[in-house]
DNA sequence: AAGAGGATGAACT
DNA sequence: GTTCATCCTCTTG
């Protein structure tokens, strides 16, 4: 058994349970986001993620606990992936978190790519490793082979095909930069909170 | 029943 | 900097 496939703990519920989704969003970087599909695995250290908060959050697709087909995924407990389809092309990840009927997520949009990177240039339609390969959010689950199909999964089931380990790469707070949060202009003063984050130093962030 | 628009990315000029 | 691919979800009638 090489050290890739050793055993590493998916993250415990009480990571995902927390009230603070801005917190939670600060402490997914530098874990480790897994898939593994049909066998084969892939992963990446998180460096770049959004904190989404309904009600309050005009951002969020849950604005005012507004729910629907689509937004019922965030109101459930903690520690299950939220994926939506943007712009019918780009399949979304999120991490639900805090306690049922809270509908907070946080939105991942960069992976520095650590395992399976052939596969990951395989579903990309690439050739060379470079930061594009999982930079962005839409290209990040591409790499992973995450879809809407898995919208409502588990991250902390036994055998569920995607999880999030802590594999001890630790993040100091000044390390974590902070911005608004992109492409939301229709959020009205929301607009402006400081909800993304990244690490400060990190090459598989965007611009 | 129909239409608008979106938590993006890639390929252009 | 601009364009456009592409389709689901939500709103309106």
């Amino acid at each position: 058994m090489t050290n890739d496939e050793s055993f590493i703990p998916p993250l415990p519920p009480e990571f995902y349970l927390r009230t603070d989704v801005v917190e939670v969003a600060r402490a997914l970087l530098g874990k480790v986001l897994v898939t593994r599909f049909d066998g084969r695995r892939t992963a990446g250290r998180i460096t770049e993620v959004e904190a989404y908060r309904a009600p309050d959050d005009r951002a969020s697709h849950a604005w005012g606990n507004r729910r629907t087909a689509r937004t019922e995924t965030m109101f459930c407990e903690g520690g299950r992936a939220y994926i939506y389809l943007c712009y019918g092309i780009h399949h979304l990840f999120n991490v639900v978190t805090a306690p049922e009927g809270l509908a907070h997520a946080v939105l991942v949009r960069a992976i520095e790519p650590l395992e399976g990177i052939d596969l990951m240039l395989e579903r990309r339609n690439l050739h060379t490793p470079a930061p594009k390969l999982c930079t962005g959010p839409g290209a990040l689950t591409q790499a992973l082979g995450l879809r809407t199909a898995q919208n409502g999964i588990s991250l902390l089931d036994t055998g569920s095909p995607v999880w999030i380990e802590d594999r001890g790469f630790a993040v100091s707070e000044t390390e974590i930069a902070a911005g608004p949060r992109i492409g939301v202009d229709y959020a009205g003063e929301c607009a402006a909170w400081e909800w993304r984050f990244w690490l400060k130093h990190s090459k598989f962030v965007k611009r």
